[in-house]
DNA sequence: GCCAACGTTGGC
DNA sequence: GCCAACGTTGGC
């Protein structure tokens, strides 16, 4: 099983929407980043585990737990011409963009803070606290994933 | 709202 | 294939 860290701004689309909708389930629709990208459709499994990091809002960090419910597959909101995401270099029989589905587990316990995780002398490595780092999707190693994992039950420093 | 960092686009 | 211009991300 794989570890995963998603983005998502949570005035557009936030853990608690994930958790309202219809069985928690939600495809991850809209990315348009080919690196994003070739790891929804070539890496991602069924039962991977995956951080819920709100950003671009009043703090930034991570929020939750949601694991893969469906592996990639064609991002049909690039072929909706209504959508904001319609990219007409896409089509159903040579998709450009693929997504996935998301299914929410559970809020943690409190937020862990970007600020807290850059403070973090363990976590110099993830690629999350690097400068300028734009990715919306990035993997997390089993070692990484644990050690946040166990910030949970602590005090902020 | 500012702006640094970075990806993409398109002219050449 | 280079690279300047432009658009987007996202922290602050």
């Amino acid at each position: 099983m794989n570890y995963w860290l998603m983005k998502s701004e949570p005035n557009v689309f936030s853990l608690d929407d994930l958790r309202q909708r219809p069985q928690q389930l939600e495809p991850w629709d809209g990315v348009r980043n080919y690196q994003a990208r070739n790891m929804m459709r070539d890496e991602m499994r069924r039962g991977d585990q995956v951080f819920f990091y709100h950003s671009n809002c009043e703090q930034p960090g991570i929020v939750g737990i949601m694991d893969i419910a469906r592996a990639g597959y064609p991002d049909f909101s690039a072929h909706d011409q209504g959508s904001k995401y319609f990219d007409s270099k896409s089509t159903p029989d040579k998709p450009r963009w693929f997504m996935v589905d998301v299914q929410y587990v559970r809020h943690l316990k409190r937020v862990i803070t970007l600020k807290e995780l850059k403070d973090q002398p363990p976590l110099q490595d993830f690629p999350l606290i690097r400068r300028g780092n734009r990715l919306s999707i990035m993997p997390v190693s089993p070692v990484n994933w644990a050690f946040i994992l166990s910030l949970e039950e602590m005090q902020p420093l």
